[in-house]
DNA sequence: ATGTGCGAGTATTGTGTCTC
DNA sequence: GAGACACAATACTCGCACAT
């Protein structure tokens, strides 16, 4: 068993050990879980708002910008997501991003006692350099430049002190930097939140949930030969009935990870040893319909890849594209339609069933 | 402590389509 | 048929976990 650390203690405020305490934390005080409302809990801890065009994410950033397509699309799904949460399209920010809020807070404790206990090394190492005029650390002469000569001088009575640029400059740096955490809190983030919503969900206790298991610590499933590397699963629900459902969880879909699927997929086959069928689900917040589509058609020999396809909620996309006659937004309707693209809801709702 | 693997978003390059 | 645009694929970057 691993130590239960303090938060106090932690040192990776994105690591894995935090987002647990998190969950904990938001799900303390969350109300209760069900089918219909998981998507919602997804959301309000995962889902922000892109900071170039104040609107909730549901693409790349550059694509979503004023005037270009996903503006407009981005635009419909701030109001659909809005009216779900039951908040105004200009609070929607508050309402969401918990844990990435959550985190950024558990970093900035971490980061004030990182500097607190490297000062004195620092100021050991900057010793035999002293008084010749090296550059303080943080200084990024050219933020500070451009900021204060160039757009504050004129308001400004006097130029701050360095210390106090230094500060913010160092202070503009970490709030850029801090938007790169995300992708890594939105990674394996997503699989938490996912796996930590079926542990809540009535019914729960007769399944067994694992987050990132090896694949041979399953039941009917060998490890690898040879020195091939143990396989992982992103999440895996062992069901009643020794019901197996490994499950691919990716916030998102690229060309490059979309090969990926196939791959995982032959090696959890060749590695099942007990003859019995398995499940293969993707659980995607993917809002591309050509990506969803793909998912959803794609084949292994005789049969669809994956058993099901599942989105938070499929009436996000279907609102960002509207009314939209694109070939790859009627088809994915289509998907919606046949329930081959399923919502969160009913995908849970089958899994406690 | 350091290197590798994997997750994500972003940036760049490539391709198809529509308009004038 | 050149240029603009959207869509698609590819390449790159960053941070954390884990193994060495």
């Amino acid at each position: 068993m691993k130590k239960e650390l303090e938060p106090a203690e932690i040192q990776r405020a994105f690591g894995s050990e935090s987002r647990r305490q998190m969950l904990e934390e938001y799900f303390g005080k969350a109300g209760k879980v069900t089918p219909a409302n998981a998507w919602k809990h997804v959301y309000r801890l995962l889902l922000w708002t892109d900071r170039t065009t104040g609107l909730a994410h549901c693409y790349e950033s550059d694509k979503a910008q004023p005037g270009r397509p996903w503006y407009a699309r981005s635009l419909a799904f701030h109001d659909w997501v809005s009216e779900g949460l039951g908040a105004a399209p200009g609070d929607l920010g508050a309402e969401v991003d918990w844990l990435f809020t959550r985190g950024t807070e558990r970093l900035a404790a971490v980061i004030a006692r990182r500097q607190a206990e490297r000062t004195g090394r620092a100021a050991e190492q900057r010793a035999p350099y002293d008084g010749r005029g090296f550059p303080e650390p943080g200084e990024d002469p050219a933020l500070r430049e451009s900021l204060v000569r160039e757009e504050l001088a004129p308001w400004l009575p006097s130029p701050p002190p360095p210390a106090a640029m230094r500060k913010l400059t160092q202070r503009i740096r970490t709030h850029l930097a801090q938007e790169n955490k995300r992708k890594n809190l939105v990674g394996e983030g997503f699989e938490d939140v996912l796996g930590s919503l079926i542990g809540r969900l009535p019914g729960a206790a007769k399944m067994k949930v694992n987050g990132r298991p090896v694949l041979h610590s399953l039941p009917g499933f060998r490890p690898p030969p040879g020195n091939e590397k143990p396989r992982k699963v992103d999440l895996a629900v062992i069901g009643p009935g020794k019901r197996r459902v490994l499950v691919s969880a990716k916030w998102s879909v690229r060309a490059d990870r979309e090969e990926q699927f196939g791959v995982d997929f032959e090696a959890y086959a060749r590695l099942e040893d007990a003859g019995r069928d398995f499940d293969f689900v993707l659980i995607t917040n993917e809002f591309d319909a050509a990506r969803l589509n793909a998912a959803c058609e794609r084949r292994r020999q005789n049969a669809t890849l994956f058993t099901s396809v599942v989105h938070v909620n499929p009436a996000g996309p279907l609102a960002a594209y509207g009314e939209s006659s694109r070939d790859s937004a009627a088809k994915l309707a289509e998907h919606v339609k046949s329930g081959r693209l399923m919502s969160l809801e009913r995908w849970l709702s089958k899994l406690i069933g």
